[in-house]
DNA sequence: TCGATTGTCGGAAACGATTGCGTAATTTAT
DNA sequence: ATAAATTACGCAATCGTTTCCGACAATCGA
């Protein structure tokens, strides 16, 4: 087996204690220029690699950070975590990706294996299921740094980021309003996530502002947020089924939308399809369904915005107390 | 800040040394039974955690795997990470995933980065730009446990699982035959990879079996593996200007098959469109088009042979010479 | 009954990198 | 010229866990 080169190893080659060469390595002032230049140089011609175990052991710190999300295969995630990886591998962090699948079970197992003190903080989006947050809160208790996107708890203070997800809601209902639609159905998500909510308010907003009075009967909610295509589909029907079928549809996720669209295609003949805007970070989904209305959220900015603001934490001396909620603003794409 | 309780600390309060208590969590056997449960059970109390850093430096191995895809918000990898994730949590290894995004800096810089003794051994599907495969090489060389999935390379010898690509391929093809087709255009991936050789020999393969002369005009390749729409939709646009039109296209990927139905629905009206068939793991697709046909692979199934072969191969304590190319069948999903 | 085996445990040295402290040699200040 | 400061480096402890050697007692076989 292949034994990689050590410190030591540099060090007796050229006759210098390990001290000196980790020294001369890490560009410490207190080394003499011509000692780092021959140690660098060794280094690089005998493919020397840090052990990263036994620095993190020494450190403390492991440079790298777990983030949590639902799903990767979804594009507002896909692109969080882009930005997420554009800051950490600038500041020389590593990125552990774990999937909940909106999972109570996952969630709570993938959070607990990141946090074993293998990262240095951690980036969470709820999953849909969750409704018991003590994993998390005892690990926030711990000391372990937590910021929060996209979807949030408020169960203790830290720093988030969301997007703007009312006034994205009520500008996505609006578009269907201005389109002259009255008649217009919310596909909800889960609905203990805190997305949810907001992005509910928004529609209820949007409505009262036109005069359309609010019909509890058009909202449905998706407990697995659209995890499940059953749980999607049996929405649909359902308003497929009302006796009157409203004639426009908002949707609260990415996942949704794509659930809803082919849950359409599947039940009804595209002449009964009602419009639809929704929540979404699709490159295709508005390009397959030509009257497809999407609100964008900012995914990689606000992948940016929490590595930048979980590396804040971690590097912080002290004690965190002031945290800040940032509010990213949406995009509304119609064709 | 909050300070984990350690080995020592329980030796300490059970009065016993670190190294029975070491011993008693890991269950072996030369431990009083009444001793393990006295030691576990304060470790539970006390909510003990072993410091996987600690642990991985002194026994060499880190118990976690990295995984190199292309990226994540595709449903073939997405589906193969799942399977991978089932067998590694099951057999207690991390997985690490990273993305190239089909870039060979990517690719470079990622591997790079999980290699340095952080990860036990490596997943890998080759990046659609990859040519020079040192990077790759050298880390094998060095005894690095590496299987490839799906995009393999022949520069060494190794484990490796994919897919019946050219039956697979042929399979499609035939399909768009047997439905009156005669101007059968192939989309194709990046040139180098090996998916894209195989698949166009099926494609090549089907076309001869009905008697249908290969005609080279009508085989566009995407060197970028459709990671750039606008290659993709030059492509389609190549297809569309020619003299006589292609009425089906063989698409070689997910990815493309995305790309090639949007560039589609972008470019020409709707009743241009050819009749397409091609490679797809998508949830989604089908559902929005109604007449596509798609061959899947079952990436789940990928994903966990290939984590099971390569922890074969860690864990093996002898080097293996005598490795297994696994090839999995396609299934045809038409409607 | 005496050596041999078995069952339980402790001591101490690793794993590789980092860092507080000490120190010799050199330079600077007075 | 001598004290003081600076430069450049080494020593050794440390992070938490694991594991190779013993070691001591109790039990066993003959």
């Amino acid at each position: 087996m292949f034994k990689p080169i050590t410190i030591k190893d540099i060090a007796q080659a050229l006759e210098l204690s390990p001290s000196t060469v980790s020294r001369a390595l890490s560009d410490s002032y207190e080394i003499n220029e011509e000692t780092k230049k021959r140690v660098i140089e060794y280094a690089e011609k005998h493919n020397y690699r840090r052990n990263p175990m036994a620095s993190s052991l020494r450190q403390g710190r492991s440079y790298s950070i777990g983030v949590v999300v639902c799903e990767v295969a979804n594009s507002f995630f896909s692109h969080a975590i882009d930005g997420i990886e554009s800051v950490a591998y600038g500041k020389g962090y590593h990125v552990i990706i774990s999937q909940s699948h909106d999972a109570y079970e996952r969630e709570v197992v993938n959070i607990q294996h990141l946090a074993n003190r293998a990262v240095d903080g951690l980036l969470i989006s709820m999953s849909a299921e969750t409704k018991d947050f003590s994993h998390i809160i005892n690990l926030h208790a711990q000391g372990l740094p937590i910021v929060f996107f996209d979807r949030v708890i408020d169960a203790f203070e830290t720093h988030t980021v969301t997007a703007n997800n009312q006034k994205g809601a009520m500008v996505a209902t609006e578009s269907l309003i201005d389109r002259g639609f009255k008649k217009i159905a919310h596909l909800a998500n889960a609905p203990h996530l805190s997305i949810t909510a907001e992005r509910l308010k928004g529609y209820e907003d949007a409505l009262k502002q036109h005069g359309i009075p609010l019909d509890e009967s058009l909202i449905r909610y998706c407990h697995h947020g659209g995890r499940i295509q059953r749980e999607v589909e049996e929405a649909i029907q359902y308003f497929l089924n009302l006796p009157e079928k409203p004639d426009a549809v908002f949707v609260a996720s990415d996942r949704l939308s794509m659930g809803c669209l082919s849950a359409y295609n599947k039940l009804a003949p595209r002449d009964e399809h009602p419009a639809v805007a929704g929540f979404s970070n699709s490159d295709v989904l508005d390009l397959l369904q030509a009257d497809f209305t999407c609100i964008r959220q900012p995914a990689f900015k606000m992948g940016q915005v929490a590595m930048e603001m979980l590396i804040q934490l971690i590097e912080s001396r002290y004690p965190v107390y002031d945290f800040q909620n940032i509010v990213l603003e949406t995009e509304l794409i119609h064709r």
